[in-house]
DNA sequence: GTTCCTGCAAAAGCTTTGCAGAAGA
DNA sequence: TCTTCTGCAAAGCTTTTGCAGGAAC
């Protein structure tokens, strides 16, 4: 375990971020739940074994792993963010009926860029929605 | 001019959308104006010319467009909601500089589901982010 | 000692809702 | 008359910010 979080503790130190205890936490739980977690799941979560963590340390930490490039903010939900450690590409499925976020394979370089000549593409989203095999 | 109102009702209504002045108003000013508007932005530039008009009647107005399927509401910018006409399929790339949206024509089509089998798909997004010529 | 991190509380901003009056059928 | 639409104000939520104490370097 002690392991484990120097590894990620690394992770965020290549990605210039200081690796305090609460970050490799929160690092760590999105690594570990790949379920693109609103800010109040995370903070649920967490809270049982981080009894002092704040929301803001979280919405700061996230804002922070997204700058920095480590995570990702989800806009398909348009409610609360979502976030996704930053990974090899994928589409996102949302489903309208239990709201469930999947990951869905996909080429984003297989995507024409169209009519965006002389645009600088630096993120590419693709974000589906419909009805996921359990709930038809 | 009466013609053109005309027409939009008519749009709303075979939509089953009861065709309210200010309703057709909205939906025209979506038609008219493609810029992916904020409510914001609809609310101050549609104010001129109907100064009664209220944020609520803009938000209640999108949502029912939302939910009868006459407009769209984008999810590529965190902060606020912006909307769209349905149309052609096409993709959204945001500026991160200027902030404007810009469409693209892209084939939705062509996008493969990948292992989303049995999945059934209502919606596509496509989002881009990245630097626009002009901010070069 | 200086910088950075954290928690708390307050503030800010977007969106929804309740209600009463107005408009429309 | 009855239903629907609208504006206002208030409430609800998510997210950001200011500040002070504490930790790390």
């Amino acid at each position: 375990m002690a392991h484990l979080q120097e590894n990620l503790a690394k992770v965020l130190v290549e990605k210039d971020i200081r690796p305090s205890y609460h970050r490799i936490r929160i690092y760590r739980y999105l690594v570990e739940n790949r379920i693109h977690p609103t800010v109040e799941k995370i903070y649920s979560d967490l809270q049982k074994e981080l009894p002092t963590l704040s929301k803001a340390t979280i919405y700061n930490t996230l804002k922070l792993f997204s700058d920095k490039g480590l995570a990702k903010t989800l806009t398909i939900e348009e409610k609360e963010a979502r976030y996704d450690v930053l990974e090899d590409n994928h589409g996102h499925f949302k489903c309208i009926k239990c709201g469930e976020i999947y990951d869905f394979k996909i080429d984003m370089d297989e995507l024409g860029t169209g009519d965006l000549r002389g645009f600088k593409i630096c993120q590419k989203d693709v974000y589906f929605k419909g009805i996921c095999t359990r709930c038809q």
